[in-house]
DNA sequence: AGCTATTCATAAAA
DNA sequence: TTTTTATGAATAGCT
């Protein structure tokens, strides 16, 4: 065999098959370097010598290329972690499109292909969801009415004890005042009650008379 | 320039570029093969054209490769989609809930917590929604209620002619039979005629006694 | 690691 | 695409 040309078979002698590695290795990297500029093709190589050495070359992100062998070749190149999401999401997808497919029939939506025993449930499902929502509703109105109720009996006995006060008041400014008046004040303590349950005289500027 | 010599860059001509990338990639997987049988190496290559087309060499299965890459670079190639995934089953997971909540509450489930504001939107939706159905079911009925009549006065053109071929029979019976009863048989070309349409005589056996 | 003699790859053209 | 051919590039075997 003349110089230059070799049979392609594993070089026993381990010297020249590491030199022949070397060379074939640089001319491999230059390559594919080159392809992908001039071609804008994206391309990876990972070369391992026995040794264990490794070489590569990416023109694109590793984790890119492998992407697209995955699309492209639906091979699973990846983990178990990995694998395990991809399998969550597929399930949590399809309860999202059940979810959204039962929501929209509730709605009245896409209900042209149910038949009608599918209708009737959907029917059922609709008028117990009414019931609960409308018992929940009369629920809110009689509380609303118990309340106004008693903050008309409360109302009432406030007038009440409002009359009550200005006759009272009436009466005093009739008889003997101020001593009287002073003491009205104490009892009363208005520096700690609440200002809606103050009795506001009906004549403000009465004891001004005086 | 001379023939065969060009400058490393991306070659603008479309043509001449996927000319020149299908000869170098034919030349580079040649040389990884070549590269795998003389020296003993592990090689993977992964090329995609700017078409989206992809070829490949492996020497090894390219799950081995990369799992050679991991223990020696100790390169994550799989973190950052692990998060993406992460994300986007914790997005999907949310809307998950959404729906669950919206379809209990239009169940009429878990709805202590709504105010009445709340309850009115969501019994209107209800209310669409059985509007909706009803107008679906009320279609059914129709087109049914439709159906069944228009079997109704088939049968009953059935049933009227079923009762015109019986007279006819009787009359032929009660009179000349034998070469008359051989012509309506040819009229009536039985032959041809749906077996529903066939008129079976009242009494079968009633020529026996001719 | 360099250095040729050869073989191989491939640009241009068909 | 594939083939052809002229030419440059890669590389086997030596140093």
């Amino acid at each position: 065999m003349e110089r230059g040309k070799i049979e392609i078979k594993r070089i026993e002698n381990s010297s020249n098959r590491q030199v022949t590695y070397s060379k074939r290795r640089n001319g491999i990297l230059k390559k594919t370097k080159e392809i992908s500029v001039l071609c804008d093709a994206h391309v990876s190589v990972i070369i391992f010598a026995t040794s264990g050495k490794m070489h590569e070359f990416s023109s694109t992100p590793l984790v890119d290329i492998l992407d697209q062998y995955h699309k492209l070749t639906g091979r699973r190149l990846w983990d178990a972690k990995h694998e395990n999401l991809d399998n969550e999401i597929n399930k949590v997808k399809k309860d999202n499109d059940n979810m959204q497919i039962e929501l929209r029939h509730l709605k009245g939506e896409d209900i042209s292909s149910l038949n009608y025993r599918e209708l009737m449930i959907l029917e059922d499902a609709l008028e117990n969801g009414l019931t609960g929502i409308r018992d929940k509703q009369n629920e809110f109105i009689r509380m609303v009415r118990k309340k106004t109720q008693n903050m008309e009996q409360e109302q009432d006995q406030l007038n009440c004890q409002l009359r009550q006060l200005e006759i009272a008041s009436m009466n005093r400014n009739m008889g003997e005042v101020g001593e009287v008046f002073e003491q009205t004040r104490e009892n009363h303590d208005y520096g700690q009650m609440p200002f809606a349950f103050r009795v506001q005289p009906m004549q403000p500027n009465l004891h001004q008379r005086f």
